[in-house]
DNA sequence: CCCGATATAGGGTAAACACCCTATAAATTA
DNA sequence: TAATTTATAGGGTGTTTACCCTATATCGGG
């Protein structure tokens, strides 16, 4: 099996040095070149095309977010490595929207770096203990806790499909014509569904089928 | 500095034997007791307080998740780290619904476990890179591309103001009193939000507020 | 076999809503 | 200073909603 080629960005020259000696001693890993700004590294992810990118967040002229974005619009297939001082929610949810493959504090211990890259070239996704901590605190506040989950049972499957247009926005009349029936019939299913589920307005409909998954926001 | 109290759950004993042998090889960790099934695990957690319990999900009286549950109700202080050959999102999901501070594949290098309790002890969470692949999955699909927020700052901050309340249940009325204005007032406001945003009934605003995370489903 | 519960369907009405109009004072911007 | 934007306030009209009423078909239990 071949190397992992990788791409060093980071603005400081020492930290780039220690990086390679650091992964250099891996014998499954080859870097191919190093950038020091935001626009070097976008011309060298288009020249070199590396398997895997590390990429520090704060550079002198675009920051490492927005490279990340930029390439992976047109190199879906490099894995970008967030590896940086910031901790924060902020840095850190944003460059997981701009589509990373990884992220590691500075201050990790030098294992929790190589372990990303591994996992990134593995088509994997390495997030450091302390990010994940605040992933999965994310998670759990949108994710529904089950145990509300009782009184959707109560519904028909008639009335679960009229929730259903009705929460994506349709009026009676358009789930009436879309269920061939009339739109009083719709009212009163509606009406069924609202006492069910000890709901009164129609724009509650909407957010009780969000949180249950039924549509999306 | 004292060590890690562990408690292993898993009912193969040649696993717990294992899992002994390569924890207690680690310095900073002390094994403390063993379960062979759910309900063994409640009483000794009960019993030992171990700071963390590595947990096999697959057990022959109660699960591992609904150990989880149960133990961190009374005691949610311990940190429960799943150990387990399920690598799918339900399991997953669920142990992370439950509380767990911890999510390692059996499959994985025994390193992972090792960082997995250190993580765990130390407040954090330890994620194995194959699920933390699925939970950014997740948390992309239910986080807003930000391209998407312009025509929000198009808004003046009353009529955001004014969004908030609408979005969040309230009617023209409603939102008038809370705000000491007139009900033709907010109406205003409303249709002025509504052409702004390109919006035509009620409940779009309430999805478009979900959206943009102003409110909560 | 009938009874009651449930799913489905249709109708009426008062209140709320969406959309149209104007207007004035204050703050911002040019 | 002049022009624009913002927040406030009002009126009018047709539509939609939320809640009230009943009716029929089906299905399980007494």
């Amino acid at each position: 099996m071949s190397e992992i080629r990788l791409l060093l960005v980071d603005d400081h020259e020492v930290v780039r040095t220690g990086l390679r000696m650091l992964l250099e001693s891996c014998e499954d890993m080859l870097i191919i070149g190093e950038a020091s700004s935001g626009g070097e590294a976008l011309q060298r992810i288009k020249q070199l095309n590396p398997d895997v990118v590390v990429m520090d967040l704060t550079l002198p002229d675009i920051s490492g977010i927005e490279v990340t974005r930029l390439i992976l619009q047109d190199q879906p297939e490099v894995c970008i490595i967030a590896l940086t001082i910031h901790e924060d929610e902020q840095y850190f949810f944003e460059m997981l929207r701009a589509g990373a493959s990884g992220y590691v504090p500075k201050r990790a211990a030098p294992e929790h770096l190589i372990n990303a890259v591994r996992a990134a070239h593995k088509g994997e996704v390495y997030i450091h203990p302390a990010l994940a901590k605040i992933l999965v605190k994310d998670f759990l506040r949108y994710s529904p806790d089950e145990s509300e989950a009782d009184d959707i049972q109560e519904l028909t499957p008639r009335e679960i499909e009229v929730l259903e247009l009705l929460a994506d926005g349709l009026n009676n009349e358009e789930v009436a014509a879309r269920l061939y029936i009339s739109p009083h019939t719709v009212a009163r299913h509606r009406e069924n569904i609202m006492r069910k589920l000890n709901l009164h307005r129609r724009i509650d409909l909407v957010r009780y089928a969000i949180r249950k998954g039924m549509i999306e926001a």
